[in-house]
DNA sequence: AGTTGTGTTGAAGA
DNA sequence: ATCTTCAACACAAC
């Protein structure tokens, strides 16, 4: 699932692979994903597939960033791209050919494994190079946006601070915590107060804290807090370092794996021992969502 | 073979 | 207002 360090693994290189090149064509099966979004609150344009592929044609990717888990394509004529991977969505760039309803990648190697032969949307660039997006559930949402309307929009205002930004300090982190009610799975999971944080890295972060996730906000000690906060930003900098996590369906815009896989301690484990205390990791479900959890070393 | 779990987000229901 | 539940969708695991 990308979260933020999937996300800014898949914007990083991105940026290497298709800045200052224009769209040429883009193909896709399944028009819901796509949306034009228009006027001064960012409405749903009724259209068709068509209008999209018209207005996005020809037009050059000037710019390419992260905010939470969105990835922004910021485009010529004052356009703007705003990919949502959701669940299973990833992109991948390399070459497909058509092959009898299918896009087959042109040549042998990661591209071809399952999980990336989900194409619902490939956009053809104007060096013949193409970004795919290969998406399981198909939850995925791909909304073209004036680039000045998008920046003022709730779907970008109403995101929390970014949890590595130089200047988002523990002080900071404290106070957006502390009117906060609920437990502090949810409150890290949720977008308005920090953003890009998920299930996976939330466990994770949490252990790492060990800080039980089920522990109400009111009840976290400043020492919790601050325990919480470096967790944080040293397992978010952490993932992105080895490229994130591929545990279910994320891949590295090459189709690869990512590495951090090898430093999950708690998500998905129920039933194995904790690293650090060998008491045996749980599950249990917060609000709808799994949460993993050392009974031992995170206690209530 | 039918049921359940998966996890993000927004909408609908309470 | 504020909370919880569900739908979007497809597949693996039970």
């Amino acid at each position: 699932m990308p979260e933020l360090p999937e996300v800014e693994t898949t914007v990083r290189f991105l940026r290497k692979k298709v800045r200052n090149r224009a769209f040429i064509d883009v193909w896709t099966d399944f028009a819901k994903m796509l949306q034009i979004r228009q006027g001064s609150t960012g409405q749903v344009k009724k259209g068709n597939f068509e209008d999209f592929r018209k207005q996005l044609k020809n037009k050059k990717i000037q710019k390419i960033w992260r905010r939470g888990k969105n990835i922004i394509l910021e485009l010529s004529c004052d356009k703007t791209l705003l990919i949502h991977q959701k669940l299973t969505g990833h992109l991948l760039v390399g070459y497909w050919i058509m092959d009898n309803g299918y896009w087959k990648p042109k040549s042998r190697g990661f591209l071809g494994e399952k999980v990336n032969t989900y194409i619902h949307l490939l956009f053809t660039m104007d060096n013949g190079l193409m970004l795919g997006l290969s998406d399981l559930r198909k939850f995925a949402k791909v909304e073209l946006w004036d680039t000045e309307k998008l920046k003022e929009s709730k779907a970008i205002l109403s995101l929390g601070p970014e949890p590595l930004a130089k200047d988002f300090t523990f002080e900071k982190f404290k106070e957006y915590l502390k009117n906060k009610k609920g437990k502090i799975k949810q409150v890290l999971m949720n977008q308005e107060v920090i953003a890009g944080i998920g299930n996976i890295y939330s466990d994770e972060i949490l252990w790492e804290a060990k800080v039980n996730p089920c522990k109400e906000i009111k009840r976290l000690s400043d020492k919790e807090i601050k325990k919480i906060y470096d967790a944080m930003r040293k397992i978010l900098e952490k993932a992105i370092k080895v490229q994130g996590e591929s545990i279910s369906d994320y891949r590295t815009p090459t189709g690869e794996r990512g590495g951090f896989d090898k430093f999950r301690k708690v998500y998905r484990r129920e039933g194995e021992k904790c690293s650090r205390c060998q008491a045996v990791i749980k599950k249990t479900k917060i609000g709808g969502r799994s949460a993993h959890f050392c009974p031992k070393c995170q206690t209530l």
